[in-house]
DNA sequence: TTCCAGGCAATAC
DNA sequence: GTATTGCATGGA
């Protein structure tokens, strides 16, 4: 079922190539699975799944680009920053006092790591880092394969009948993670298609699942047996 | 006007 | 362990 829905949605919306980079003209790659290329992309990816907590990811551009603009899209960058002018650059992703706070805490983690991959465990001690946040930037920042669950996920899920409204968080990570791993034996085939998967469950969610009644128009929802 | 945004932490039971 | 609330604001 779970291998079903991945091909229903990715046969409506192509390749999604995520992750979503500031200046999608020039850094998104559509069908180009090499990425993050260097440090510069790993730290964006970071800074991205951060700000994009609760909110759209529109909000989380015009944030990057204020950044960009003052240079400081690096780590040194932001911290060579007034904190003010810092949190006045990432308002438009809101709630930017909590999160210029998580950034500059992140940041001292992301330097202390020199450049090794963090682990899951750890990254869950950042403060504003939680299970969703820390899958983000594992799965398209570092390339691990822990698939990212988000609001969307469990809404979609919920109406496919595939889980209750009790299932946690890492009972979905598992439900998902479970059918992948059984059906695809490739590693890298596998990494893609929880990076990719999650990108069409956004896209997908975006049009049907984020107005009441959810699911409103879905055409899983008919091209599926329902359970 | 109301509802919602690709969550998380703190607090209260 | 589970439920509730604050965080902040723009856009549909």
């Amino acid at each position: 079922m779970i291998e079903k829905i991945y091909t229903l949605l990715y046969k409506a919306y192509g390749p999604q190539g995520w992750w979503p980079f500031m200046n999608h003209e020039d850094f998104y790659h559509i069908s180009d699975y090499s990425i993050p290329r260097n440090k510069g992309e790993v730290f964006e990816v970071c800074l991205g799944s951060i700000l994009t907590q609760n909110t759209t990811f529109t909000s989380v551009v015009k944030s990057l680009k204020n950044l960009d603009a003052l240079h400081a899209l690096t780590p040194q960058g932001i911290k060579n920053l007034d904190v003010e002018t810092f949190k006045l650059a990432i308002k438009p992703s809101d709630y930017h006092n909590q999160k210029a706070k998580y950034i500059l805490g992140f940041i001292d983690f992301f330097l202390e790591l020199q450049g090794a991959i963090p682990k899951r465990e750890k990254l869950l001690e950042v403060l504003g880092i939680g299970e969703e946040t820390a899958d983000s930037i594992l799965l398209y920042g570092y390339r691990q394969t822990e698939f990212k669950v988000d609001a969307y996920t469990k809404r979609l899920l919920l109406e496919l009948g595939l889980i209750t409204q009790k299932a946690k968080y890492k009972d979905i990570k598992k439900l998902m993670q479970d059918a992948l791993e059984e059906s695809i034996e490739d590693k890298k085939e596998l990494l893609i298609t929880y990076q990719e998967y999650h990108a069409l469950i956004v896209q997908h969610s975006k049009r049907f699942y984020s107005k009441k009644p959810y699911g409103a128009g879905c055409f899983l929802k008919d091209a599926l047996p329902l359970t």
